[in-house]
DNA sequence: TCATTACCAACCTTTCAAGTAGGTTAATAT
DNA sequence: ATATTAACCTACTTGAAAGGTTGGTAATGA
């Protein structure tokens, strides 16, 4: 398992603000609800979200979340690394210095990197607003 | 992470015995020795491959394994389905039927399945020949 | 018959995903 | 001012799975 729920509702997060962007501030309990998701857990996973500056809360009547840019400027990859720790297939990749004393004998890394590239560029190819419903559904139809 | 460490020494023993293929049967011990995996561990993952028939084991001296084809016979994809159960990106995408009951609603699927395309036609279409030391690397390199 | 080697079953330990519970601070409408 | 709304914060629980270990039994060749 690549992606976690926390990525996968994450992302559900960020569509369902897009698609109410014209509503101002949106409550995380109606988007839990649309969403059908815990508000609690939610909670956790907004928080990420904010800490990551792809949107911002307001406190108070009247307030909530939304999207800092439009869904447009947010690719999926730049979502899910906020909540996902690691995009890397392989603990190999993980991390930015892990030094796996075979690295440079492996006859497997260089196959990993591949995948994880091939991964990334798929991620970071579509944007939030590709996944809209007012999108016609674009680059990643198979 | 998609692909836990059992997946990674599976290739890794694949490698191995498609490199030392000409010595006949290889016991799991030199195997276990040269990969720097634990014998009893690796004893578990070589049970997967062998009832996965990609290797055929015989006991007794002179007895060890081997593989049953030619390392251009195997995928990588093939490889890894035999230990790791899914290579499924998320969770929704997961054994035959599993039915979520936002599928025909959900924004984000066709995505996750473009994505679980785009690794599986990576992996299925190298194989443990390529990764061998004779190969000079070919499809995969980025 | 003995060393070798595959095969088999059960258990352990640590980590992490996934989710709960309960309280605190800030903004706004009345 | 004060009640209400809603974000923000910290800590805990629970279950499953990864990543092993331990201790055996069965076949085979010298």
């Amino acid at each position: 398992m690549l992606i976690s729920t926390k990525g996968r509702y994450a992302l559900r997060v960020m569509i369902d603000l897009a698609e109410h962007r014209t509503e101002g501030y949106v409550p995380l309990k109606e988007v839990a609800e649309r969403q059908d998701i815990s508000e609690k857990y939610l909670e956790s996973i907004i928080k990420l979200l904010v800490k990551g500056k792809i949107l911002t809360g307001l406190r108070g009547k009247g307030g909530g979340y939304r999207l800092t840019k439009s869904p447009e400027e947010y690719s999926v990859g730049a979502v899910l690394r906020l909540t996902e720790e690691s995009l890397a297939p392989v603990a190999c990749l993980e991390g930015e210095s892990v030094s796996c004393p075979r690295m440079s004998e492996c006859r497997t890394l260089p196959m990993w990197r591949g995948l994880d590239k091939v991964i990334r560029d798929y991620l970071d190819n579509i944007t939030v607003a590709d996944l809209t419903a007012s999108d016609s559904g674009g680059n990643y139809v198979i």
